[in-house]
Formats: C-alpha cells, sequence, structure tokens
DNA sequence: TTATTGTTATACTATCTATATAACAAATAT
DNA sequence: ATATTTGTTATATAGATAGTATAACAATAA
C-alpha cells in the first residue's frame, strides 16, 4: 500500500497518515490481518520520524482500526460499537451535507456521490 | 440562533463556531441576508475572546458563507464554485464512508441516515 | 545471543489557539 | 458635527499541539 504525504497540507502528517490507512482498508488495499510496516519501517520509508507513525497507529488502535502487538508490529484488526459508530458518522454526515446543502448541491447529485464511493469500497479487488 | 460551545472538546472554539453557524444555515435558521451578531457582540455573549470570533468569520467569508461589512457586520451570503464544492465534498465523504464501511455499517444504513438529515435541512422551517 | 518490535521518556523547536490591548477607518445614529 | 459601533489590523503573551531527535526498555523472533 502506497502512502503519500502532502507536507504543504494543513493537515497533520499523522492525520493524513491515518486517514489514508482507513481508506485503504475501504478499498481492500489492506485487509483483517495483514499487518503494516513497522513505525521505523514507515517512517524511513516515508522520511519522517519515529514518533509521528505511532502517532497515528496509535489513534488507529484506540479507533479499532489496529492492534498492536510486540514484535508483529500493528495489524489490521476491526473493532467497532456499532451504536457509538453510527453517533460518528451521524455528527460527521450532518456537517459535511450541511456544506454541501448550502453551496447548492442537490440530493440527486449527493446519492450519485455517496453511491460512486460506495461502490468503490464494495466491490473492488475481491 | 443559539451557539453553544464545548470548552471541553478538543475541536478548536473557532471551529466550532464556523461549523454550527453552517448547521445554522443549512437548517435554515439563518438565512441568506440575516446578520450574524458582531464579533464583539458574539464574544461577549459567548464568554470567549473577539478575535476567536474574527476567526470564525473571516473562515466563513474565505469559504463563501459570509460577506463581511463596515459597520454592518457579517451577512449571510451564500457563493459557490460548483465545481471546486463538489470535490471537496466528494473528498469528504470518501472519508467518512470508509470509516463507516469498516465499521461495519450498512449501505442501507448510510442511505437512511443520510436521507434523514437530508430531510431535515431542506424540509425544515419553511 | 542478536536484532527488531512497540513503548516510554525527555528535550527542543515551530506552529497553532486563545486571550489581551490598542488603534484605525468607515459608517451609522444622535 | 459628534459620538458610537463596525470590521480590520497590529502586537504581545501564554498554553497546547506537531514534529523531530535521542535514548532506553521489555518482549519476541531468528
Amino acid at each position: 500500500m502506497l502512502v503519500t504525504i502532502d507536507f504543504n497540507s494543513d493537515e497533520a502528517i499523522y492525520v493524513q497518515l491515518r486517514n489514508q490507512i482507513i481508506l485503504g482498508i475501504a478499498t481492500s488495499e489492506i485487509r483483517e490481518g495483514d499487518n503494516l510496516p513497522s513505525v521505523r519501517e514507515l517512517a524511513e520509508n516515508i522520511g519522517i520520524n519515529m514518533h509521528t507513525v505511532n502517532k497515528a497507529y496509535t489513534i488507529l488502535k484506540q479507533e479499532g482500526y489496529v492492534k498492536l502487538d510486540r514484535r508483529r508490529g500493528a495489524i489490521i484488526a476491526l473493532d467497532y460499537d456499532k451504536i457509538r459508530s453510527v453517533e460518528i458518522l451521524k455528527m460527521q454526515m450532518r456537517l459535511i451535507l450541511a456544506e454541501a446543502i448550502c453551496k447548492n448541491i442537490s440530493c440527486e447529485e449527493i446519492h450519485s456521490i455517496m453511491d460512486d464511493i460506495i461502490r468503490e469500497f464494495t466491490c473492488d479487488s475481491r
């Protein structure tokens, strides 16, 4: 899985990392049981500090995307509190849909965009 | 329009303000042409610094939600670059749907959540 | 034993957040 | 005309966050 960091972005490096890994899981680029590169390896690879990678991994662990194992490193392991996850989705969705409505994007367009993305996630590379 | 700030949130105050104002526009609590409280008034009202409110207003202006007028203050004025707005929506949507899929939320649930929110935005208080 | 793993600790710099004053120019109300 | 209120700009300060740099520890696999 390829990770690219935009150093000019206003988004923190560890957040970019977190997001790309979650997108990697959703697109099945990486799957349950796969292991991520070690913090040192990935840091070296990208050209950033070990602790920045470690921060991303720790957050992914707290959020229930990976398990961290001594020696084996970070392993994709999905854990979810369904009720809580739905609550989070609702809040996130409310905000970006508010923005979309203000920007005059129609319901039909929103549905279409959403369907495209879900199709990408649920049908790809199986 | 009522604004509430969570001072224990990890989200910056000016971001919370920005988000609530956008939600206020989407729900028609505030409409095109309405004016927001002055930076000093709102700051006093909430109990925060003037510059924090000013930062939120400035961002809302840059993002095309308000126009800032000498003496009249901040006025809701929606301005949009449709193509750019759709691009932003796609990116935001991709991430939160990736999270949702990882959390085992089904397409049907996602659709249902989305429809509820859009209905809230497009039918309320007319 | 040796090397590699996540983990923890400390220290430093830079940037961001929020506050605190202060002042300016424009516009409105008196 | 005068006084007040508006966004705007500037400067300073304190605290938090981001990122880097070393270093060391305990567990685990080769």
